[in-house]
Order: C-alpha cells, then structure tokens, then sequence
DNA sequence: CTTTCAATTATGTATATACATATCTAAGCG
DNA sequence: CGCTTAGATATGTATATACATAATTGAAAG
C-alpha cells in the first residue's frame, strides 16, 4: 500500500479518540517530519527505541514505520535504520466556491432551479458517497445552475438529514442547497475529488451535450464535527469550468 | 492516516518468487478488481477462507487486506466482510508531485519515457504559459509516464533556462524532470490549474485512446523567488486519474 | 408486533516469537 | 596491506494467539 501521503492525513470520520497505538505512533513521527524537528536525512528511532519509549511490540512499531516508508515520507535500510525523506509538498486550498458568484464573475446572469427532491432511507450507494456511517434518512437534490441560457452545471447532492434535520423542511426552490447549508452548518472538513469523465445519456440531456462529451465532475464530502453532512457532485461541460488552486510552501 | 499501498507496488522485474506472500495476495486481488472480475460492490472472500485458499495465517491476509483498505480499493465493514469499492484514484497530484510515487501507490511498475526535448528562444505561446516577462531560452520537453503496460500520462514542460541554467546540461532520460527540477530549485510559489478536455488527436496517439475522449489536464507554473521556473501540463485519461484534496478551515 | 438484548461473526489491533535478509564491522588469513 | 569471512544489527515477513469492536441475527420479553 502506499500510499500516498494524502492517505496519512487524518480522515474526518476517524476521531481521534479512537485512535490506535500504531496510528498514534505514526503520527507523532509524522508530525516530527513535517513540522521541520526532523529534518531531511534524520535517523529515526530504531523499532526496538520506540518499542521501548511506546511500551509496545516491534510488530505495532514496525506496522507505524512500515506504512511512513510507503508513504514515502521516511526510507528505511536494513542494518542502517529509518531516515526522514525530503519534505513532502503541502497540500492546496480550494476553496468552496459558489457558482452564483463564479457566473456572475462571468458577466452572465444566474439562474437556479431545482429538478428534482427525494427524502428516503440511506442506502449502499449512499453510503458510497457520504460515508458508511450514515444510515437513517437523507435527502437528495438534483438541481441545475445556469449562465445565461445555458445549463451552467448539474448539481447532485446527498444531505444527510441525522445531521441537517432542518433540510427536510426547507424546499429549495429559490435557494441553492448549497448557500443554504453554508448559512445552517458549519463545516469543519472537506474533501474535494476532481476527475474528467464522459456525460452519460441523462447529463448531456441536462446540460445540453452530446452523449460521451468530456466533462470536469468535481465532488465534495463535507464534515461537521466528524459527521458526514453532505455530498455534493456537479459537473460542468469541459471548457466551461476550471479549478485553480494556489499554495505557497509558507502556508504551513 | 493511511496507508500502505507501497505494498501495492509490484517491481518490473518480479516474477512470483521474489514477492512476498501478502504482497501475493494483495497483487491477486488487485488484480481481480481492476481487471473487472469483481466488480464494484462485490463482496470479497472473507479472511478466514483466504486463509485457506493461501495455506496461511490471519494476519499475512489481514495486511494484504488492510493495505487494500486503506489503497482505497476495497471497503471493509466488521461483521459484514470486504466489499470493492467503486474506482477512485487516491492519488493526490497537489500534494505529490511526483509521479512516480503516485504510479507506485496504485501499485503498478513506473516507467519513464522522454520523447522529445528542444532548446529554444521564447515565443509569445510559452509566454502565455510562463508568464510575460520570460524571454530568453528555455528548453521544451515532453515525456511520458507509464503504469505498468499503459501510459498513464503525457507531460508537456516548459523551463526557463534563466532560471534555471543547468537544465540545459541535464539530459532527462533516466531522471524526469519534475524530481530533478525539485532537487535543483526550491519553489515558493506554484499554481494550478485542473480541467477537463476531450484528447486531441497527438494527445490520444500518445495515451492510446480516441480523439474526443475525455482527459483530465493538470497545469502547474512554479516560481521561485518571483522568477518563474517552469510550466508543465500533465494529461491523463479519465478514469485514470482523479485529483483529492482535502482540507479544514483551520489550514487557512 | 415491536422492542431489547445477547450471541455470533468478521474485522481491528496488539503481543511474543521466529527466521530471513541486507548491510555494516571487525577479525582472520594470505 | 588487501581480501575474505564471520558476527552483529536492523529491518522484513510470517505465525499463533488473544482480546476488542462493530454490526447483524435471532430469540426473549414487553
């Protein structure tokens, strides 16, 4: 596994008081690295020092150490010991846009409308896309934004209503879910996944495309003190729509 | 935090005698899961029978498994078993910059490939993509990058020798230049774009697809000390690649 | 008929142990 | 002095075992 180092970072839904021995162990080091006290080159302690100073086997600090190498953060020599690997590159901000804002930015005027509002019980898939914590009622949105005339975007959305309750009586025929939540829950997580794909039948009808046309589906999980809230997928005709995304090695 | 998909990572030259026996197993259901054998939501054999099939003890299949969890491959849930996951890259392009890393973590050999390499005198096109105030020479490059068997990605960079002199000596035909540029400059600012683009027709002769399919192009311009360093976009075909980030309000 | 609770089951983590393997160190020999 | 060899050392993988935890099933109680 390996992983990359966007899987050492801690998952909203894994609290921290949950947290096992070889995950703490992890952490810790990890934190060393990045935080600078380990420098590049550094020898970490070896298995059998952490085993001393955790009071733990060499199995939990071998399985902590194991999975920092695949990470790549750290490079581990047999006879000679663990290393700290150059520093990893920092993660960027993006920012939870709002497409009124973004189209209107475009000079076109906005227009919102709602397709089509579901309340049901949380199923497999849903708990695909929100977490498979959830279970219990959820509401789900499809809706479309426009810019001018045009279908701007199609938004997809899963609100769970064990964390939201006050979703199930709002109707969202003027408002957007999306500046609805903004202004109900505060969140403290995200999760943003990016990726191109072919418009199936139903979103290139909706969107006004040809079947198979390229498109930019991002996808965001939202988390309010470690619940999952919402699930949100929009996508946008490619050409209409890029994420920009700024960082500097100082953020952090 | 996660991971171990390193384990993932089968070398080029690995027959079945060198690899371990969990690295066996993990390769297995790797590769019964990508190539469609088991599909998303199938439920996966449980580690007792596992057990069985491989003539081993829990623990060799649980950190197959678990490796596979945490890879994002596979979803464990206690009591129920381990089900496929629907297909989502977990590589993180904005926090790992380095493909290699990211070939490795979904476990498929790396190889890099330059295709072709150009020294020249800024036009108004490569300063459209480094920026106005670059003139000069800079050295055009384009390579590819391969996941086992396929390319995964075409990268098309541009350096600015001004800023970087010693490009010009270095030939990138075992070294990428992304990992050399990252040894040579530190940066202090980068910038990315991400969108969705139907392939043209050299970009789908170079991945192997059709015209018009769907890609998705990173673009990254990095600076260091305000001089701008480089522009490079990387194209991968959709579905092979999604781009994460995660974040908390915190960060910023 | 519904709710509650205990048993069952699969996974999650941890331990002690064992042997393999790579590599560095130092002793021994020509 | 240079080369070989044996030991020491740290990591790599595997085992058997144990108990914890989460989720589902089914039986008992209301």
């Amino acid at each position: 596994m390996p992983d990359s180092i966007a899987d050492l970072v801690e998952t909203p839904e894994s609290g921290d008081a949950a947290t096992s021995l070889y995950q703490r162990i992890l952490n810790d080091i990890r934190d060393r690295i990045v935080s600078g006290e380990w420098e590049p080159g550094y020898r970490i302690p070896f298995e059998h020092e952490l085993t001393e100073e955790y009071g733990c086997s060499r199995m939990t600090v071998n399985k902590a150490l194991s999975q920092l190498a695949k990470a790549g953060l750290i490079e581990r020599r047999r006879r000679s010991g663990s290393f700290v690997r150059r520093p990893q590159s920092q993660a960027a901000v993006l920012e939870i846009h709002d497409i009124r804002i973004e189209v209107e930015a475009l000079g076109l005027p906005y227009r919102y409308e709602l397709m089509s509002q579901i309340k049901r019980r949380a199923g497999a898939g849903d708990r695909d896309r929100l977490g498979s914590s959830v279970s219990g009622q959820l509401l789900a949105l499809k809706c479309r934004h426009h810019a001018g005339a045009r279908p701007f975007c199609v938004e997809d959305r899963l609100i769970n209503l064990a964390a939201v309750p006050e979703a199930a009586d709002e109707e969202f025929i003027e408002t957007a879910p999306g500046p609805w939540l903004i202004g109900q829950v505060p969140w403290s997580a995200a999760e943003h996944v990016i990726r191109a794909a072919a418009a199936d039948a139903e979103t290139a009808a909706d969107l006004g495309l040809s079947a198979g046309a390229p498109c930019l589906v991002i996808e965001r999980r939202t988390w309010s003190a470690e619940r999952p809230v919402t699930h949100v997928r929009f996508t946008y005709p490619a050409n209409a729509h890029a994420v920009v995304a700024r960082f500097t090695p100082s953020d952090s």
